[in-house]
DNA sequence: ACATTTAATGAATAATTGTTCTTAAAATGA
DNA sequence: TCATTTTAAGAACAATTATTCATTAAATGT
């Protein structure tokens, strides 16, 4: 059997043309948001027609939903990653948030488009990311959740209220990477300082003891 | 005199409509945002009709405009008034968040529309956002940046990157109350316990010791 | 009361843009 | 080669909507 994939040349072709059209319009809607790219443009940068695009995708939020697919799949997959090749809590807080960092940092576009779901206001974002996250029927917010109880259990960090650190730590992270990268200042040399900052304040507070 | 006002009867009717337009369209930004947010939808709930807010206004984008630079204002006071009636930066930083905390939840609006040009991608939002900013020459991140040198100097906090912390902390203050609004968890009640939260992981951290 | 200025109105305009559709070009296989 | 299917293309369509404008109504001052 020559045959190495299940997927014929045409259905493999058919899918990279698809990801050549997601990958330019990830790049214009982490630009120009979702509603200032226009079809004709990601037509363009996909080099196709405007019509092209409708033989691959049924609508222009489809591309949209594809792409915040994929991205929360990368997601989650980092999460359960780290998850599972550390054993304290501490440890896992410190790989993952090395991970966030370098993932984002090679991927900008995917947490500029991330940010402008998780804050963008109005029924389409909002019905979009839900109807993801259900479909996953796993929150990357619940994942943490689990990490930070069994943190607390094991008696690793203090008994605090465990909600109110997942949203700490998720209302932190994520805009702190984002405003690093808006304001252009994510260079992969600074990454570490970064990560070390946010664990020592994270661990320790900013008062001298 | 009886004249108690410098405007005229005229001139603060004229004042007071440009407000009820601005409230109008504040609370449709904030649940749909800007981009869909139509100007009959904005003279409606003014109970006006279309043409006539361009009385008062010249375009869409000024209403928006004229928007954020009155929560700008409204934060900018916020943190100088705090500054002033406290000496020490602990003190200043605790008054700080929970004032913060006590005006975005008495102006959840404000805080949705904010996160939306902060977090925005798009040349529109970004212009906006820096004009305001060039045009007050003086930033929110800078004024806590000083308290916080302020703070380093004064031993009270542990010397570390300032710069760091400042990104820290406003990533964190606004996210989190944003996130808690657009999840409907922020009543009145709660917010001390969040404050204390923030405030007890922010100086001493979340290890055990 | 009347002339004049000011404000309100919503239909008409013009621009934008997601989607469809017809037509042409490639690819395929016999 | 030639019939058939698949893909590409971009012009045409339809819907939306910020803005303008001609008209009407209200307020003002004499």
């Amino acid at each position: 059997m020559e045959e190495v994939s299940i997927l014929s040349r045409k259905e493999r072709e058919k899918l990279s043309r698809k990801k050549d059209i997601m990958d330019a319009a990830a790049f214009l809607f982490s630009v120009k948001g979702f509603d200032h790219t226009t079809l004709e443009e990601i037509a363009a940068k996909a080099e196709f027609g405007t019509g092209t695009i409708y033989n691959y995708f049924q609508s222009k939020e489809e591309i949209f939903r594809s792409i915040i697919e994929s991205i929360f799949d990368a997601n989650i997959q980092l999460i359960e990653t780290c998850s599972k090749s550390t054993t304290t809590f501490i440890d896992f807080l410190r790989l993952y948030t090395q991970r966030v960092f370098n993932y984002f940092s090679q991927n900008k576009e995917a947490l500029l488009i991330l940010a402008s779901i998780y804050i963008a206001v109005g029924e389409k974002a909002v019905k979009i990311k839900e109807e993801i996250i259900a479909s996953r029927n796993c929150d990357m917010n619940d994942l943490i959740l689990k990490k930070i109880k069994e943190g607390i259990k094991n008696k690793e960090i203090k008994k605090i209220n465990p909600e109110y650190l997942g949203f700490f730590y998720h209302s932190l992270l994520y805009p702190y990477i984002t405003s690093l990268i808006k304001s252009d200042k994510l260079n992969e040399s600074e990454i570490n300082l970064h990560v070390d900052f946010i664990l020592d304040v994270l661990f320790n507070g900013i008062l001298i003891r």
